[in-house]
DNA sequence: GGTCATGGCTAACGACGTTAGCCACTACCC
DNA sequence: GGGTAGTGGCTAACGTCGTTAGCCATGACC
């Protein structure tokens, strides 16, 4: 998100976030990628030595913009872990390639912004007092549910706002 | 798991089983798969339609024995929560790639044998006394537990026996 | 003994990520 | 102004992927 970035990748990396959000990951190939772009795949490599790349780029994305997510619940809502949930599942629903993308694979920490992952999670940190196996736990039930939403495992008609309310209910305050 | 599929693709499965759980997903290919069984791959397409056709069986393994191992739990410490989370956990570790593959899609409920998946979920709605959004919630957290553990987004010296401890304490009975 | 299903095979296609190598354009320095 | 170097395109091609078409050997059956 930063000056890592010459301007011209910076434009890639919103191509490639435009297409995996309208067209899942299948759909983000380099060469379509360049297609948006009006260019040819080959070139894409001027800017970044591999596709994975890109994708640490988005992932990078992902987690920076969930750090916002939480960073603001936590201003409207100071200690909430309802309110922490609330945003952090609007924005993985709102986004479910990018989250699936995310999340769905080790996470390339070594080629991340430094700190990134620390902000990410620390609304959470602070929400549950520095009680990190409650974090953890809770974190665990959030991501669980938001999965298993975006991949349809659970029933159609079943009351989604239901579970979240007896998950909270059970790890919050 | 049963008599739909004939024994030659019977015997392509428990090799594609193997592969999956030796190398990952991604060396899950026609040509090595056919490599092992020592044929080429053009002749899987004689027993199968297509290579998704191939991994759908695996699903369905993975739900039988999920269901198992649940059942297995259950008949050891009837109605207990924690046991029930501890075969679960136990057999998502043992078997990463193979919980990922059937968990990191859609489920193709189609082509699944009738009942397999109300039979994995049936040991947890049981021991939730019929508690839906409990019963959802609990799945949640001990999905949640088994991906993010799967895929290294833990710090590496984290607890996770305290995390696990914290989240059946607070879902628990 | 002819017929047909079964289950192999080779050759090939299109899409993928990626590499090699070429070329136009611009900036800069003497 | 003329060389030099960097930037950012390009085409052609390679190897791998899933998959299709079409051929052929084997064995069961009437």
């Amino acid at each position: 998100m930063a000056d890592r970035l010459t301007p011209r990748a910076r434009e890639i990396v919103t191509a490639a976030r435009d297409l995996l959000e309208e067209s899942g990951p299948a759909q983000l190939t380099m060469r379509t990628l360049a297609d948006r772009l009006g260019i040819k795949a080959p070139s894409l490599y001027k800017h970044f030595p591999d596709k994975h790349a890109v994708e640490v780029e988005l992932v990078a994305q992902l987690l920076t913009e969930t750090a916002e997510a939480l960073e603001a619940a936590e201003a409207r809502a100071p200690g909430s872990l309802e309110a922490l949930a609330g945003a952090y599942r609007s924005y993985a629903l709102a986004h479910p390639h990018l989250y699936s993308l995310g999340t769905e694979r080790p996470l390339p920490r070594a080629e991340l912004p430094a700190g990134l992952e620390d902000r990410a999670a620390l609304p959470l940190l602070r929400a549950c007092a520095g009680d990190l196996d409650l974090a953890r736990a809770f974190w665990a039930f959030a991501h669980g549910m938001v999965t298993l939403e975006i991949h349809g495992r659970f029933p159609a008609d079943a009351d989604l706002e239901a579970a979240w309310k007896r998950g909270l209910g059970a790890l919050g305050t």
